[in-house]
DNA sequence: ACATTAAATTCGA
DNA sequence: TCGAATTTAATGT
């Protein structure tokens, strides 16, 4: 069984739970790793887990009716995905991949279940997550067909950024300029100019292997009117 | 695609 | 265990 203190620090959400929903959530926890490349699960599949990212970096992709990648969205530690099929029993409509070497917290959909049945703490953080993340896909429906390669990588990263989805997320990102590019779906070399443009602005500092954000919300609006 | 630089790893003392 | 040498990974153009 995974240790208290592991998930205690990977699952924001289980702070706030009553000492028994916490147990319940330790023992329907369990822990996987994934090679860099490796998928997780494939569309259509089933996967009976809540998955929440210990330590890498995912991505969650579909295919468009062309047949076009699309990236719906990359998660990174402290980030919990999945609740929507797990939910509703449905094999997964995306295709989860790992971007890296990456560490997953599993809970498996009866321990999910008990908790929405019984914890309130519990059902008010999927309430959070679930609104933000509408929120989330409306700035992404709103911006994927308007917003320059600058704009897209900007998106990306400031997704990752977002303090209610990934709530111990600082300003610095581990992250390599490669997967910023597999994020905002540009190739490493747009991402690379993307980077430098937005480190010209002062809105955040590249550095080997990390970015430093400066400043979050020009981030986020990069590229926006008004 | 290639050249450059940073970091991680290996190896010898 | 330290630092130099080598290899691997990331970046810049």
């Amino acid at each position: 069984m995974i240790p208290a203190d592991v998930l205690h620090r990977v699952a924001a959400w289980s702070r706030t739970l009553e000492p028994r929903a916490f147990e319940r959530a330790r023992a329907g926890v369990q822990e996987r790793t994934y090679p860099a490349g490796s998928e997780i699960c494939a569309h259509g599949q089933p996967f009976d887990y809540w998955g929440g990212v210990i330590e890498g970096l995912i991505k969650l992709r579909t295919l468009s009716a062309d047949g076009k990648e699309v990236t719906l969205a990359g998660v990174h530690a402290g980030g919990w995905f999945g609740e929507g099929s797990v939910l509703k029993g449905e094999p997964r409509r995306y295709q989860v991949v790992a971007l890296r070497e990456t560490r997953l917290a599993l809970l498996d959909r009866a321990s999910f279940l008990w908790l929405m049945e019984h914890s309130t703490a519990f059902n008010r953080f999927l309430v959070h997550q679930l609104n933000d993340r509408l929120g989330f896909f409306m700035a992404m429906v709103e911006h994927d067909r308007m917003l320059d390669t600058t704009g897209r990588v900007a998106q990306a990263l400031a997704a990752l950024l977002n303090p209610v989805l990934y709530p111990d997320v600082n300003h610095r990102l581990t992250i390599t300029q490669e997967e910023v590019g597999q994020l905002a779906g540009v190739s490493r070399p747009i991402a690379n100019r993307a980077l430098k443009a937005l480190d010209a602005a002062g809105i955040l500092r590249v550095e080997y292997g990390e970015i430093d954000v400066l400043d979050p919300d020009r981030l986020r609006s990069y590229g926006h009117l008004s």
